[in-house]
DNA sequence: AGCACGCCGACT
DNA sequence: GTCGGCGTGCTC
């Protein structure tokens, strides 16, 4: 007897679990997981949704019905969402009813909120603005990769400024008259007054957008009146991607290498490539977009799998910012122990006499507890992975890919010196530092802490826009978002700290902040300076940042990449476990590990771990994690089937969760 | 979500 | 006595 677990009604939460049915023989072949179906169900008959075809079942067979029918062949934009979910449960793992819930949107009780909390913006129409020539360009050259058979995925390089928005418009204005819908993805904090305007203005009443304020029915809404037609261009974060238009036309991805694209939740898919699989599905075509591309979407550039376009220049009167690299252990060689370098202090004094405003950008990204010596910069690391080496509490040095440990170090191995340990600086001691060195100075500081509050986060932003304070400071959340023309100057605190971070992208972040943050200074009339502080002034990341030089740290990067074998080079999965119990999490772990083995017997798949996670403990569960690598991501898609199947299997991983994690 | 079942008030 | 209110609870 053949069974099948299916999905009735994924709006409602009571219904979220699978029920079994009969599959009848002359039903067999069309019963496929992801395929829909008609099934009795109490006393009514409902459409449901194959999520497996168990060969046992927990459930008694007695009382159980059978499925009436498939509905094969339907062509709405439901049936290709689900079609979408199918491949995404089979990429990235997870349930079926996961993927379902995460690409068909839940209907939720409609709690009306005050309507303070919409956008309220005039439609008025606005012309369209003149792309000077280097846009039209652009735009000209996709129109013509449209035209081809098979048109690529796009994607558009072009520095802060360079007007990659006014491209995206035109490119959308096109879809629109071909009587087609458009879908723009944001990061979550891109969202902002700004962007909301200039799409309003442009595109009118046919624009909507999700945000993270909306509630639950307020979203299901904007995603019915998408399905209606009454609204055809959306933009939000990553869940817009799964809005349902009929008539799919163009995906386009702001910022495409924002780790916000990437999910942190079960399915754990990636936007950008889930993005390129739906406009398969729909016949669309993608285009991203970024100042700082991705490694991975700038090399399928290099390789031609993507039609790359540059946009060269920085538009309007704004010149690039100045930028000027401080050595900090000179600094500390001449006697200098203060946060701010003698540069960036001349600086500061000048801009604030010019009445001029400058940020302050604190680079904490990824910073978990690594050991660096004070006096020369070394940084403890692991010789298989390259990756900083972590101290945990029983002084030890732990890498946190492969499990590699060393005893902590009581002098600098490199230098000598006895000031070798961690690094603690936080926002807060800068700003005290700063009034202390510059008496009077108005200051507004942004970070986890004071923008806890509802709308701490725009009123803080708003506040030095309306020129409240003279120095904004802040962790990475002050690089992105909205223009302060008056800013003349950026000061980039600690960059290379973000170089040691527990994660082979490393450089690759701190070649984005930095380039980022420096770019917000000038951004007006007034010309910019960026000084960036670090204790690497020649590490490639940071070199080609403060020369805003993408190619020349492409180049760099990807044979690091190459050599190591790390993406886009290979594929590289990691097996999240985590469990309550510390020993049998290990032990569950290093089973995992072996099961590999025995599986690749070619010993093709290169496995390291368990080792614990970069964060191994969170709310009373540790964390472990196994990393596997390969050239090619069929195989590490087959690799993880095979692990979830066993896990399934063996009743040992009773009190373990295994996530997986797929980076390309 | 829907639709039964069920246990109390008011109506031809 | 029966019609109907919508409060729980179940649907393979």
């Amino acid at each position: 007897m053949q069974y099948a677990d299916v999905i009735v009604d994924i709006t409602a939460d009571a219904l979220d679990k699978p029920f079994t049915y009969i599959v009848p023989e002359e039903l067999a072949g069309q019963a496929v997981p992801g395929a829909r179906v008609r099934v009795p169900f109490g006393s009514r008959h409902v459409s449901a949704f194959i999520v497996s075809l168990p060969d046992t079942c927990a459930y008694d067979p007695e009382k159980m019905k059978t499925i009436e029918k498939v509905l094969t062949g339907e062509d709405t934009a439901d049936a290709r969402l689900i079609r979408l979910a199918d491949w995404m449960s089979r990429t990235y793992g997870g349930l079926m009813s996961q993927a379902l819930k995460t690409v068909l949107p839940t209907k939720k009780r409609v709690r009306r909120r005050r309507s303070e909390a919409e956008p309220q913006i005039e439609a008025e129409h606005v012309p369209p603005a003149v792309l000077t020539e280097g846009q039209r360009r652009a735009a000209e050259c996709i129109f013509k990769e449209w035209e081809s058979e098979h048109p690529r995925t796009v994607l558009i390089r072009g520095v802060t400024g360079s007007g990659k928005t006014l491209v995206y418009m035109e490119l959308i204005d096109r879809v629109l008259k071909e009587g087609k819908d458009v879908i723009v993805l944001v990061p979550e904090i891109a969202l902002t007054r700004q962007t909301v305007m200039r799409f309003v203005e442009r595109f009118g009443s046919r624009v909507s957008f999700l945000h993270s304020r909306l509630s639950d029915g307020e979203k299901y809404e904007q995603m019915k009146a998408a399905r209606r037609g009454d609204v055809r261009i959306m933009v939000g974060p990553r869940s817009a991607l799964f809005t349902p238009f009929s008539h799919l036309g163009l995906i386009v991805i702001d910022e495409e290498h924002e780790e916000s694209y990437h999910s942190e939740l079960t399915p754990r898919y990636h936007a950008r490539e889930t993005a390129i699989h739906r406009a398969e599905i729909e016949g669309a075509r993608v285009v991203l977009g970024s100042a700082t591309p991705s490694l991975t979407s700038a090399s399928r550039a290099e390789s031609g799998e993507y039609l790359g376009i540059v946009l060269p220049e920085r538009y309007g009167s704004a010149a690039l910012p100045k930028t000027e690299i401080v050595d900090m252990t000179e600094e500390m060689k001449r006697g200098n122990r203060s946060i701010f370098s003698e540069k960036l202090r001349e600086e500061l004094d000048g801009c604030l006499k010019d009445g001029g405003q400058a940020m302050l950008f604190l680079n904490r990204r990824g910073y978990a507890g690594f050991v660096t010596c004070r006096s020369c910069g070394f940084v403890a690391k692991c010789p298989h992975c390259d990756i900083s080496l972590t101290r945990h509490l029983n002084r030890k040095l732990i890498c946190h890919y492969c499990g590699y440990e060393i005893p902590e170090y009581e002098a600098c191995p490199s230098c000598g010196s006895p000031h070798i340990g961690g690094i603690s600086v936080g926002t807060e001691q800068v700003e005290e530092q700063l009034r202390k060195e510059f008496p009077g100075v108005r200051t507004l500081r942004m970070d986890l802490d004071t923008t806890r509050g509802k709308e701490g986060h725009s009123k803080i932003l708003r506040d030095f826009g309306d020129k409240k304070a003279d120095v904004l400071i802040g962790t990475q959340m002050i690089v992105k978002g909205h223009d302060f023309p008056d800013v003349t100057l950026v000061g980039v605190l600690m960059a290379d700290l973000s170089l040691n971070a527990q994660d082979f992208r490393a450089a690759e972040r701190t070649f984005q902040l930095v380039t980022q943050a420096a770019g917000r200074a000038g951004r007006g009339a007034r010309p910019g300076t960026a000084v960036i502080q670090t204790y690497r002034p020649d590490h490639f990341a940071i070199r080609a940042a403060a020369a805003q030089d993408y190619e020349k740290f492409y180049k760099e990067e990807m044979a690091y990449r190459t050599i190591m074998h790390y993406p886009p080079a290979g594929t590289l999965l990691a097996v999240l476990g985590s469990g309550e119990d510390p020993a049998k999490l290990h032990e569950a772990m290093e089973y995992i590990r072996r099961f590999i083995s025995r599986v690749d017997a070619k010993n093709v798949l290169s496995a390291i771990g368990p080792a614990p996670q970069a964060v191994g403990k969170v709310r009373d569960r540790y964390r472990e994690v196994i990393y596997i690598r390969h050239r090619d991501g069929a195989a590490l898609v087959k690799a993880r089937s095979l692990i979830e199947r066993y896990i399934e299997m063996n009743s040992g991983f009773a009190d373990i969760r295994v996530e997986f994690n797929t980076t390309v």
